[in-house]
Formats: structure tokens, C-alpha cells, sequence
DNA sequence: TCATTTCCCATGCTATCCCATGCTGTCCCA
DNA sequence: TGGGACAGCATGGGATAGCATGGGAAATGA
């Protein structure tokens, strides 16, 4: 079989304790990975979380590995900086993670929650804040997509 | 072995389950792709879905892995685009998958469907709702004939 | 000692798997 | 050339396993 990325948009639940079931699918794909639990780090540019397994985090730990940890000043930054805000987070027997309080504050997350996979990693929206973000991605697409046909319709000059 | 395109448009049903029977034929192109279900994705475009089997999306994979997950815009919107969409749907021994409701309301399915082959991809329409798209795209492409025409009978220039 | 958190067990529901059946197409034989 | 038999495909329904969720007990730290 190929490579098992994250996929589709799943619903879930934020309990009065800050834990959240993680989709099944995803479990799956986590434990192929040989991740026990999850890793998760808030996002930079959005208001949302980023849940990860194990290979994305070899990945940047093998870009950070190519230069000298104490004399080299070009510095991945990108790397760097997922590295240091990530969390393993442990998973109890039924799949549930509990989310830190600072992570649930970044997301802004209330009981309802959206897992939204993007292959190598997933994010975690709350329901309410991630509707907005969803109409303008699709609306960003369509309009890719308008100008595409415009262009092509021109006469493909 | 060449390839195996999805072609010819079918009559299918949607039963009181949510389940749809994949056409025979459509079912041994995805097992010759290593596909154990098939993947669905709601049309951006139009009121449809859209089924395909593990090459395609191993091709748009092909694509995200030169990309930053973490950094890059392109990234997220390409997989947000499809990948954040797209199930793969399990199929029973029969050969038929349970849609999620999500979907059906997207391509307003009712009873009577149809599958329409589109080479790697399939389209899912709800019966009456394709009769006049149907229509439409014979118009259209009457009319680019037309146009070949006009312009050859002008002179070619 | 008390508060907070973590681990574990119990439960209802939903989705998935599986079996049984009718039908329609094709193929073969008369 | 026509009729019959068989095979494969589409369909319906029911039982079961797995998932999501809630709460309680034990352990740890203040």
C-alpha cells in the first residue's frame, strides 16, 4: 500500500476536561508511523492547531541535523521553531488526547472542533472560527479557477 | 497493460443506507490501482462528486512533498483543496460504499444517479440535476466546433 | 490535607460487515 | 434462430464490533 496521509474533515468534541478524541483514521495513520500519542504545535499564521506522527517530525529534525548545532548561524528557522513549540501528547486507551489550556486558548476552542487533514499533518479548528476560513479557501480556489478558464478561453495566448 | 481509464455513463441507485453501488467496471480499473475502496471528493465546481482510485492521488502526493508543510502557502491551499475534501470510502463485498451524508447533500442525490466516466476520474450526479449539465456540455462542445469550422471556411489565417 | 490531573472502566450508539436473494445479461445448445 | 440455463451484478436487511463519550477512582504535587 502507498503512503497513508491525512484526509477528509471530521467533527468532534472539546470535553469540560480539554480532551478530544482523535479520529480513528488518524489513530491509524499515527500508529503506522510509530507515533504513541500525537504531536501537536499551535500554528503560526492561523488560529488553529497542527497535529503531526512521528515522520514529519524525522523530517525536520534531519534538516536541523545537516548543520553544526552550536557554530552554525544559518539556522532553519522554520524547523527550529516547529521543534520548539511541539508537543508529544499521550493518548489514553479509548484515543483521546488532553489538550494544554494554552494550546486551547490559541485555537480558541469551544465544545465544537474540526479536524481538517492535509496529508502530512492535520489542523485543529474550533467549529465556530474555522467556517469563515473554509468559505474564504474555497472561494480563493474558485477564483484560481476563473482565471484559468478566462485564460484559456482568450484564445490560449 | 495499458491504461485504464474510467468511461461510459452509468445508471446507479442510492438505497435508504446511504449506499451506492459501484459499476463493475469501475471497480476493477480501481483494483488494478491498488485501491482497496475509492476515494470521493465533492466537486468544487459543480453540484457532483468525484471518485477516483490511488493514482491520482498518489500524483497530487507526488506534488505536496516538494513543499514545505509547515511554511508553504501552496501547500495548504493544495491540500486543503482535495486532500481536506476527499474520504476514502471502504467497500463491502458487493462493491458498494456507504456515502457520507455531507456528500449526498452536496450533489443533492436522490434515488436515481448516475456515474459518468471521465478518464481517471468519475463524476457522481444526481439523475435530473445532470440532464441539463449534460446538455450543456454537448452545446458547448457543438460550439467550439462550429467556431473550427468558421475559422478554417475563413481562410485559416 | 486538599486540589488537580491522569488513568481506567463502563455504556450507548452508530457504522460496518456479512449473508441472503432477485434479476438481467450472456452464453451455449438444440 | 430461439429457448433455456447459468453466472455475475445489483439490492435489501439484520447483527455485531468498534468508536466516541462520560464519569469515577487513584496518584501526584502544592
Amino acid at each position: 500500500m502507498s503512503i497513508q496521509p491525512f484526509m477528509s474533515t471530521v467533527m468532534g468534541t472539546l470535553d469540560s476536561k480539554g480532551r478530544v478524541c482523535i479520529p480513528a483514521p488518524y489513530r491509524q495513520i499515527l500508529a503506522t508511523q510509530n507515533t504513541n500519542g500525537v504531536y501537536i504545535c499551535p500554528s503560526f499564521f492561523e488560529g488553529a492547531l497542527e497535529g503531526f506522527g512521528q515522520s514529519v517530525l524525522d523530517a525536520l529534525h534531519a534538516r536541523l541535523s545537516s548543520l553544526d548545532p552550536f557554530l552554525s548561524v544559518a539556522h532553519d528557522d522554520t524547523a527550529y521553531a516547529i521543534i520548539s513549540r511541539s508537543q508529544l501528547l499521550p493518548m489514553d486507551e479509548p484515543g483521546r488526547v488532553r489538550l494544554p489550556d494554552a494550546m486551547i486558548e490559541h485555537a480558541g476552542l469551544k465544545e465544537k472542533i474540526v479536524f481538517v487533514g492535509m496529508s502530512q499533518k492535520f489542523q485543529i479548528w474550533d467549529s465556530e472560527r474555522f467556517a469563515p476560513i473554509d468559505a474564504e479557501r474555497i472561494a480563493r480556489m474558485k477564483a484560481a479557477r476563473e482565471r484559468e478558464i478566462a485564460r484559456l478561453a482568450g484564445g490560449g495566448a
